[in-house]
Parts: C-alpha cells; sequence; structure tokens
RNA sequence: AGCGGGAUGGGAUAGCCAGGAGAUUCCGCCGGGCUCAUAACCCGGAGAUCGGUAGUUCAAAUCUACCUCCCGCUACCA
C-alpha cells in the first residue's frame, strides 16, 4: 500500500461488501454496488491497473434457517440466489472480474489457512460459553436457530439480536426463555467450548491503523469508539452444519462464524481471477500478502465495524496487507422516508428494469445523487428531473447537435483545423479536476464535473452559432465541439457504461470507450462518422405519477397484509400524529380485572442520575408509598409533580431500572407521557375500573 | 445521554480541516434571445445577514463555548 495519489504504480483491488442472500436485491443495494463498479472504472480511466471483485456470502444461519423453512439445501438455495445477484449485477452493468461465492474451494482454504495462522500466532484461545441447545433434536442451537426473549428490553428475540425490540446485538446466552426453531421446544443451555480471537492482541494497531486509513468519514471515525473503548474478543466459532468446518482436531461439529470467511473471499476471488489470467499478469499474493497494492473496500455502512476492527484485525493476525481506504455509501431512502423492505418501501432491482428505463440511468443517479457517505433520496420525480435536464438536456441533447452538426457538414471532424486553446484548456481542467474528485472517493464531484463539461459544450456551441458562419468559419468551432463530446464521453464511461459505448460509436471510434484512459479526452476523433441519433428519451410528468401511484400502491397492499402497527414514529406532515392501530384481539373482563390499577398521589419525585428519561416516583397509593420509575425526566417538570393525582399499575411486578428498583408502572399516554390523572377527589389507593 | 454525521436563497448541494471583498453549482421561478439540436439551448434577473446565542479576531459560513432541531450507532422510558 503507499500513501500516493492515484494512479498509482501498484495495482488497486476494489471490493464491494458481500450480498447476503437471503432476499432479492433492491435500490439500497445498487447504490454500493454501481459506486463500487463507477469507481473501479473511475480508477482505470486514471490508468490505475485495477481488479474488482466480491461474490455471494453463502454461510450463516439465516440461509440454514430459511433453507429449512424452504424445505432445501442451504447450498441450493444459496447458489440460486448467487446466480440472480450476478445476473442483476451484469443487467447494470457492475462488471466484477471475479463474482464468486464463500463456498468455493479457494474461499475455504484460504480461510483454514487464516486460522491455521492466527493459531500459530497465538491469536486465538478456547473458551467455555452457554450455548442453547435443542435435547429432542440433539443438536446446538446457534444464532438464528433460538428464539426467545430479550433480556435487555423483553420483548420477542431471534438468536443474535433483538429485532423487533431494541435491536440489541445479543452474545450467545444471553437470549431469556430460549425456544428452539427447529423444533419449537424450549431449550436448554449448556456449556460448550468455543474459539475466540483475540482482538485486544490488535488494539494498538487498531489505533494506527485508523488513523492513516483512508476514505468517507463515516468509515473513519465511527469505529474510533470501539478501539479506543477497549475491544471484546471476537467468538469466530458456531455449533452448525453449514459453515466452513473449523479447522484442526474437533472440527466436525464446530464451523467459522460466518463473518469470517465472508471477507476472505476479497481475498479469494482476487486469487481466482489471479489463477484465471495468469499470474503473470496479476499475482494476488503481492497485494495482499507484501502490501504492493491498494485494497479499497466499497461497503453499505451497516458494516462500517466488520470492516474497520474484525477485518483489519483478521488480516494482521495471519500477516496479510491492511486496506488502504474503506468506503462507506450512505443508505437510499424513498420519498424521504427510510427504506424497508418489509414495508414493500422499496425499489428492486428487477421492478425498475421492468419499468423500461435504461439501467444506466439509475447508476448515474445512485452514484452522484450525493456524496458517497451521505445518505440519497429516491423519488421518481426526482430521478426523471435528474435524467431530463442532466443526461437528455445537457449531456444528451450537446452530443446529438454537436455530431449532428458536424456530421452535416463535415461528415465528421472537420480535418486541418486543430483544438483551439481555450477548450484544450477547458478540457484539461476538467481531467484534473476528475483526478482530484476520485482521489478524494469522491464519485459525485467526478460524474458532476463531466456533465459540466457537456455543459461548457452547449455554451460554447451557442455563443460561437457554427449554423450561421461559413464552412471555413465553422470548422474550428465544430473540431472543438466534437473533442468536447469525445472527452464527456470518456470521462462519463464509469458512470454510463453502456450509453457511453453507443456514443463512443457515433463518434465512429473503433476501439472501446471503456478501453480508453483519460489521457483520450485530448486525442483527435475520428475523421468520420455517420449520423448520430438521440441518447437518452426525456421521461414525462405523466409517467412519474404513473410511477408514484404505483409505488405508493404496492406500499399500501403491503401494510394492509400485516398490520401490526411497527414503525409509528413516522411524522405525517398534513395530518399530525398517525394513531397505532387499534388492537384486534379481544380480552375478557376477567383479564382486565388482572390488572390492578389505582389512584395514586406523587410525593416526591427526581431524577435519576446519569439517566435522561429516567424520574424516580414515591406515589401514595392508599395502602402504601410506593417507589416507581418512569421514565418521564425530560417531559415534566418533576419539581412541580408531587401532589399531582395519577393512574398506577399496582400490581405490576418489580423491576431494576438504572439500578433503581420500580414496584410499577404509571400510565401516561403517548410519546410525550401525558400523564392520567383524575378529574374528581378520588382518595390515593381508590382501584380504577 | 455518549459517539459520529448533518443544519447554507423555494428544493438539492459546495465551501468550511489550512478564517478576508455579503457565498458555489444544479433544479425551480421571472424577463429576454436564438433556432444547429430532444419545446432543446444561450443570456440576464429576483431570492439566503450561511440553525441559535455568546466569544476570539482588524476580519467568521469558515475558529472556540454553550444551546436547539434532524439522522445513524450505542444506551435506561416497567
Amino acid at each position: 500500500m503507499t500513501d500516493e495519489d492515484y494512479p498509482t504504480d501498484d495495482p488497486a483491488v476494489v471490493t464491494c461488501g458481500l450480498p447476503y442472500p437471503t432476499g432479492d436485491l433492491h435500490i439500497g443495494h445498487l447504490r454500493t454496488y454501481v459506486s463500487g463498479d463507477a469507481f473501479s472504472r473511475a480508477l482505470r480511466k486514471l490508468g490505475q491497473e485495477t481488479v474488482f471483485v466480491s461474490g455471494t456470502d453463502m454461510h450463516g444461519t439465516p440461509i440454514a434457517v430459511q433453507a429449512i423453512e424452504a424445505g432445501v439445501g442451504p447450498l441450493d438455495l444459496g447458489l440460486e440466489r448467487h446466480e440472480q445477484y450476478a445476473d442483476t449485477f451484469e443487467e447494470f452493468s457492475v462488471a466484477f472480474d471475479t463474482y464468486g461465492h464463500t463456498d468455493e474451494e479457494t474461499n475455504v482454504e484460504l480461510t483454514r489457512e487464516f486460522v491455521g495462522a492466527w493459531e500459530d500466532n497465538d491469536h486465538v484461545y478456547e473458551t467455555e460459553i452457554q450455548v442453547a441447545y435443542d435435547p429432542d433434536a440433539d443438536q446446538w442451537l446457534p444464532d438464528r436457530y433460538v428464539e426467545g426473549t430479550c433480556p435487555y428490553c423483553g420483548e420477542h428475540a431471534r438468536g443474535d439480536e433483538c429485532d423487533e425490540g431494541c435491536q440489541r446485538h445479543l452474545e450467545p446466552g444471553e437470549i431469556e426463555a430460549p425456544v428452539s426453531t427447529i423444533t419449537g421446544n424450549s431449550a436448554e443451555y449448556h456449556e460448550r467450548a468455543h474459539k475466540f480471537l483475540r482482538l485486544s492482541d490488535f488494539q494498538e494497531y487498531l489505533e494506527g491503523f485508523i488513523n492513516r486509513m483512508e476514505g468517507t468519514n463515516n468509515a473513519k471515525n465511527q469505529p474510533r469508539e470501539w478501539i479506543e473503548g477497549g475491544l471484546e474478543d471476537f467468538c469466530i466459532t458456531r455449533d452448525l452444519d453449514w459453515g466452513i468446518d473449523y479447522p484442526g482436531e474437533g472440527g466436525d461439529d464446530l464451523v467459522l462464524y460466518v463473518w469470517v470467511d465472508a471477507p476472505i473471499e476479497y481475498v479469494a476471488a482476487t486469487k481466482q481471477y489471479s489463477e484465471r489470467v495468469g499470474t503473470e499478469e496479476f499475482d494476488w499474493a503481492s497485494v495482499w500478502k507484501d502490501g504492493d497494492g491498494e485494497i479499497i473496500h466499497v461497503i453499505g455502512r451497516d458494516i462500517i465495524q466488520h470492516h474497520t476492527v474484525f477485518w483489519p484485525s483478521m488480516l494482521a493476525g495471519a500477516d496479510y496487507a491492511e486496506p488502504r481506504a474503506v468506503c462507506a455509501t450512505g443508505f437510499v431512502n424513498i420519498d424521504g422516508r427510510g427504506l424497508s423492505t418489509s414495508k414493500n418501501r422499496a425499489i428492486w432491482a428487477a421492478e425498475y428494469l421492468d419499468a423500461g428505463f435504461h439501467p444506466d440511468l439509475l447508476r448515474y443517479y445512485l452514484a452522484t445523487a450525493s456524496g458517497f457517505e451521505r445518505d440519497v433520496n429516491f423519488s421518481w420525480a426526482e430521478f426523471a428531473q435528474r435524467v431530463n435536464t442532466e443526461l437528455a438536456d445537457a449531456v444528451g441533447n450537446f452530443a446529438y447537435r454537436a455530431l449532428l452538426f458536424a456530421n452535416r457538414n463535415f461528415d465528421g471532424t472537420p480535418q486541418e483545423v486543430s483544438l483551439t486553446d481555450d477548450v484544450e484548456t477547458e478540457i484539461a481542467q476538467a481531467m484534473d479536476d476528475y483526478e482530484d474528485a476520485l482521489n478524494e472517493y469522491d464519485l459525485r464531484t467526478a460524474g458532476e464535473r463531466a456533465v459540466a463539461l457537456a455543459r461548457f459544450g452547449n455554451e460554447y456551441i451557442q455563443h460561437n452559432e457554427p449554423w450561421n458562419l461559413d464552412s471555413e468559419a465553422a470548422a474550428p468551432v465544430m473540431r472543438d465541439c466534437v473533442q468536447l463530446v469525445k472527452a464527456v464521453a470518456v470521462l462519463l464511461q464509469p458512470f454510463l457504461p453502456e450509453k457511453t459505448e453507443t456514443l463512443w460509436a457515433q463518434l465512429g471510434e473503433d476501439g472501446r470507450v471503456s478501453d480508453a484512459t483519460i489521457a483520450d479526452c485530448l486525442q483527435a476523433p475520428p475523421a468520420e462518422f455517420g449520423e448520430p441519433a438521440e441518447l437518452f428519451e426525456k421521461i414525462e410528468d405523466d409517467r412519474v405519477t404513473e410511477l408514484d401511484e404505483a409505488l405508493a400502491a404496492k406500499i399500501e397492499a403491503a401494510s394492509s397484509e400485516d398490520a401490526d402497527g411497527e414503525g409509528m414514529a413516522d411524522e405525517t406532515a398534513d395530518d399530525g400524529i398517525e394513531l397505532e392501530p387499534l388492537a384486534e384481539d379481544d380480552i375478557s373482563f376477567e383479564e382486565f380485572q388482572a390488572l390492578d390499577l389505582r389512584v395514586g398521589e406523587v410525593v416526591e419525585a427526581e431524577g435519576i442520575e446519569g439517566a435522561d428519561d429516567l424520574a424516580r416516583l414515591e406515589v401514595d397509593i392508599g395502602h402504601e408509598v410506593r417507589q416507581i420509575v418512569a421514565g418521564i425526566k425530560q417531559l415534566h417538570d418533576l419539581d412541580a409533580l408531587p401532589g399531582t393525582r395519577v393512574v398506577v399499575v399496582a400490581n405490576m411486578e418489580p423491576s431494576e431500572l438504572f439500578g433503581v428498583e420500580s414496584n410499577g408502572m404509571v400510565l401516561a399516554a403517548g410519546e410525550d407521557a401525558d400523564l392520567l390523572t383524575t378529574h374528581e377527589d378520588s382518595e390515593p389507593g381508590t382501584k380504577v375500573m
């Protein structure tokens, strides 16, 4: 690795985070893959030798669980999606040099080598932990094989995360009341030996690494809290059939955690590329082992820690080279709200293509809508506007009018005139800016600069009015214009690989614009070319309305299918607060009576130190004064509370919050915790019916 | 609450890290021009005291402190 500007003398390896094959790809995924693809193509434009790789992440419990549900083997399920992803990438011109998967032999071998190296370097230890076990199925229950209650929030939780409640990551053994997802029976916790990678060995290394790593700000800053706060060791094994066996003794029923073999696929895919083209042509080991290369990871911002903490440690522990940059793309929102696959608030890759739009249009939108790491909003209206004004009006129209005029009047590029100094300077400036932007990992600016050159072209042709000049006077103007078109084609190629290939052909160029480098921007265009065709079609307003309606309809359809009221925090601008849906299940009077509701009077209220929301209340409920913790610290003036009548659930089971015991629950409405009270003079302790 | 990331004309963005003429670009809007071109393109104009407050400085969008509001991650609203 170097810290020199791109292009460097060593090859670059650009990777994209591995897609996990649990569902279809949507525009959120595409943003990352398109960005990685455009960036790697752009590096090549600068003359940097670049290899672009990724693969499907085949292992792990979610796939194993899904496979059981679907009644197929995990490998078959994974492979089916793997093919599907490969096809989708091809459709969107996301052109990996190798797109492999983690169950291939190359990855399996390399993964074992990594683990072996960690053991040789004494970074691995074994310890006993509590693991869920299904006695009926006679099977261990890692991650998603077990469901139960989250020990932190009490919500239903699946395996390694509390996905319905507090979203917290759960370590093995933490989940309460564990139930096997295989048999539905209660699970037991048994002691079990597992392997850990000692991350604390890499503490100092990571502190240095995070300061020299390049890429987006979110990737450079987010891991600091973890690294500087001290690292917990990383459990690298699971009790599972589906995965890569832990090498060595006793490895028959322990497999490696999916996050071990997944990033190693970056190396494996590079190695496969090397084997395909020959190590003379490209040597994977010199990049990954000797460090003679620039490793650049393009990922979604949800897996920053994995790439800036776990992965560099894994590499360092096996004496591999470290990444030069981690670029984490932001998320894609739809119409200003978060994308949600469960609510079908998403644009699926297939859906976009079915709508009949060229893949390049979406590529351009996603790669240049905003800075790399910033979240991007997608709406059909915005999409149409950018396609119309930037691609059709600026780029397409300039290319078309310039080439058409040149073709009609000169049969191509006017000869025996040379490029004007001003235009040459303008193009050279664009090339410089483009290169600078890429060195900042700034695709947006690079793309914008190319479009700006097309705008310059429009101004230039307009000012010079070649249509009002005789042939001799028009020749230099058109010579300049054709050159500008060529430069635009070259610079935009990473974003619009197919459209610019078409334009390249219109220019009469023999080869492919994908093989052109930035220097070709100033090389003379062919003397002859035919009549051009329009590159981009505009998207009409009616079409946008239609697409918006279709999108709204499918979101509506999905929400009426499962009205579980999730995500009620969304705000609506027009009619105030969104109400939670009414409960569907009736309860009996007896069930209601199980609640012992009482009138209480607050006698004392104080904030709990260190907690923002929690307050400790002393509430008189007739028989006694109870200590109750309530999350109202910021929502009420605590000093004014004493004397206030409230309604209390008196038979709530005791709980400890922030070290303070709570013996009941104070009823309050909504997010503002509007306290329930009485309107007459009911004495404390009066039963509420 | 802690840690990150934001808050710049109607919308979207740049500049701020290396403080200096009331601020970039795109879209939208108003007026004009032109016709080679996809009713495109070109020119001109209106419009922001750069989230708030207080500082540092001859000078702050740009530095410092505090605060408010959004978005992530982490975390205690029983």
